[in-house]
DNA sequence: TAGCAATTTCAGAAATTTCTGAAAAGTCGA
DNA sequence: TCGACTTTTCAGAAATTTCTGAAATTGCTA
C-alpha cells in the first residue's frame, strides 16, 4: 500500500470501521480511497494503491455499486472502467439511508407483519404477540422516517437533522399556528404508538 | 431449541439479522427471547430454550449488558441472576442510538478531527483534506442529531420521527412566526455545511 | 473455611467470512 | 474471427469470528 500518510490513515481507518458498518475491510478501503481521490480510478490503480488482489477489488467494486455508493465512469480513449464516489455528500446520505432501510428494517417489518397475522395458541404466545406488535409499530415509524429522508431535498434534510432537540419549540410554534383559521400545518399525524414514559 | 412456533420464528430471525446489526447470532437470539418473555429469565433457562452452551449465553448476556439492552434482576429467595429487557421500547431506541453513536460515529469523528489538524504536503493531500472536511461536518451533524434524540422525551421523539418529510411545512410555519415580534423560535442554527443540490 | 451453586474465563474447535490465483467470459479493433 | 486487453467468477486458502467444554473464580452459608 503506497499512499500519502494522511490518506493511508484514513483508508485504514475506514477499512477497520467497515465491519461495524456492515461492509468488509477491502470494501471500506476502496470506498475511502475513491472518496478522497482527485479523479476517478480504475481497478488496477486501486489494486496498486491498496495492495490487494485484483479479484478482491473487482468484488468490492461490485458490492459498492450494489449499494449505489460508487459511480462507473469512462475516460475517452481508455476502455477500462473508472470509478468515483458521487461528489455530493448528501446524495451519499440518502443512498445509505435507503440501503439501510432495505437491509436492516424491511425484512424484519415483513416478518413481524406475518407473525402478527398468526393465531396465538398459548398465553405465552399471546403475550409475545403483544410485544411484537409494539416492535412492529416502532419499525413502521422508522421505515417511514427513512423513506421521508430519502425524498427530502438537501436543504430540508439539513434542517431536519439540525432540528433535533429543538423539535419541541418548533412544534409548539406549529401547534399554535395550526389552531388559527386557515390551517397551514396540515392534519395531525395518526399515531397508534402510545408513549409510556 | 424448544419454543412455541411463533416465538421460535422470531428468535431465529433476530439471530440472522444480528450480523446486519453488528451483533452475533446468539446475542440476537438471547435478546429476542428476553424481549418476548413474560418474565425475567435466568441463564440456564436461556440455555435450555435456545440450545446453546452455557458459556455462550454468559458471554452474550455480558455483551447485551455492555450495550445496556438488558437489565439484571433478582428474584427473592433465588440467588441466580435473572435478565429482562426494559419494557419501554422507547428507552431501547435511546439506548441503541447512543450506542451506535459511540461505536459508529465518534471514533471516525475523532480521527477526522486529527487528520484535519495535520499539515497537507502535496496537492493530493490538500484535496483529500478538503474532502475529509466535508465528511467531518456531516459526521458532526449526525453526532448532534443522535445526541439530541437521546435527550428527547418519548412524546417528542415520536413527533420528531413522525415529522419526516413534513419538516418542510412545519419549518415554513416556524419561519413565518419567528419573524414576528417576540421571537419564539430561538436563534437560527449555524450551518457550515453548504447544500450542493 | 469447606462445600456447593452460579458465573466467568479462556484455549482451542467449529463455523463463517474474506481473500487470492487461476481460469473463464466479455469486449473491442483489426 | 482472431488476439489483446479487461473484467468476472469461483474453488479453495487464509483470516477472523463464534462457540464450546473444562477449569477457574466468585460468592454464599453452614
Amino acid at each position: 500500500m503506497h499512499l500519502p500518510p494522511l490518506v493511508q490513515t484514513f483508508v485504514l481507518h475506514f477499512g477497520e470501521m467497515g465491519s461495524r458498518w456492515g461492509i468488509n475491510r477491502t470494501v471500506g478501503q476502496i470506498y475511502a480511497l475513491l472518496f478522497v481521490a482527485e479523479r476517478p480510478l480504475n481497478a488496477d490503480e486501486i489494486v496498486e494503491r491498496l495492495g490487494v488482489s485484483r479479484s478482491n477489488v473487482s468484488m468490492g467494486l461490485k458490492e459498492l455499486q450494489a449499494w449505489n455508493l460508487v459511480r462507473l465512469q469512462h475516460v475517452p480513449g481508455d476502455r477500462r472502467d473508472y470509478f468515483a464516489t458521487p461528489e455530493d455528500i448528501w446524495q451519499i446520505v440518502r443512498t445509505l439511508v435507503e440501503e439501510r432501510k432495505k437491509r436492516e428494517i424491511d425484512p424484519t417489518l415483513t416478518l413481524l407483519r406475518e407473525l402478527l397475522m398468526q393465531e396465538a395458541g398459548t398465553e405465552g404466545e399471546r403475550h409475545a404477540q403483544a410485544r411484537l406488535g409494539e416492535m412492529h409499530d416502532l419499525f413502521e415509524l422508522f421505515a417511514g422516517w427513512y423513506a421521508d429522508v430519502r425524498r427530502l431535498e438537501t436543504e430540508r434534510l439539513v434542517q431536519l437533522l439540525t432540528l433535533g432537540s429543538k423539535v419541541q419549540k418548533v412544534l409548539e410554534v406549529k401547534d399554535r399556528l395550526v389552531r388559527l383559521p386557515g390551517r397551514i400545518g396540515g392534519r395531525a399525524a395518526k399515531s397508534d404508538i402510545k408513549p409510556t414514559d
